[in-house]
DNA sequence: GTTGACTCTCCTGTTGCTGGAAACCCTAGG
DNA sequence: CCTAGGGTTTCCAGCAACAGGAGAGTCAAC
């Protein structure tokens, strides 16, 4: 099938399909006597697998290394969970940074009368040199 | 005073202010004979200001708007609150996707065994078209 | 045979910087 | 006065992960 049709079915877009052909995590099954890029099941399936790990926020790099352990019929499970475990430590982290952010930022806009008046204590929070306080 | 010390003092890094200035955020308050950047102590409360801005996840273009608001003594704290709530709304969006990124993720990895089996609940729901089920 | 859809490669732009190269400037020490 | 060292300037490349568009080739239908 030709690059459409897999990004029809894998459910990437036809410009991220070709972007995975050119840096080689995706490579297509063979080229077209007019050199079109030829997608089979497999490379397709192999699509679809990056397009939910990336949904994960897993990294491109991260998606390499999980696509050789998809593909690796003697992986072990722990290699896969180490690095999904990393990404769930990331994911966790980034939660905590957001929830602070998240608080501080409501803290001020609940402070905030945000009326006509120029009085405004995002703007004071904003121009002091640390966070809350 | 110079870009180091006006670096120094706002927190950013001299490859950061310099940008700032190349894009027009925060321009210096003159250049000295030889073209050195020449900060003063009004530019380098606008570095803080924008450090602080940036760490809260605004966007430079709101940055701006908010550098202009700062500036602007007959500004009313509805059009600051209006932009703060804006991007508390991101904060909270990207936080709701977070945790179900996170909950979807730790219950794949919860069930993998992780010892030198292949079999993987992590890659086999990789695999899968659509998320839980 | 000609239209129209599809595909190819190559280049640029995105966001917010960061690093490096080559050249200038400035000050302190000898 | 000269030199060595820092600091500073500009410009150019690159990061992630693509997206948009130009210009040219290809393919199937009518």
């Amino acid at each position: 099938m030709n690059i459409s049709t897999a990004s029809t079915m894998c459910g990437l877009p036809v410009k991220t399909v070709r972007y995975y052909a050119d840096i080689g995590l995706v490579v297509p099954a063979a080229r077209s006597a007019a050199g079109y890029r030829v997608y089979d099941d497999e490379t397709v399936r192999r699509l679809v697998f990056v397009r939910r790990a990336r949904e994960f926020g897993f990294s491109i790099g991260e998606c390499r290394e999980l696509l050789d352990l998809y593909a690796d019929r003697r992986r072990s499970s722990a290699d896969v969970k180490r690095i999904a475990a990393r990404r769930l430590q990331q994911i966790a982290s980034k939660q905590r940074e957001l929830q602070s952010l998240h608080d501080e930022l409501a803290h001020l806009v609940e402070a905030c009368s945000g009326d006509d008046r120029p009085d405004c204590p995002i703007i004071d929070g904003l121009g002091r040199r640390h966070s809350g306080e």
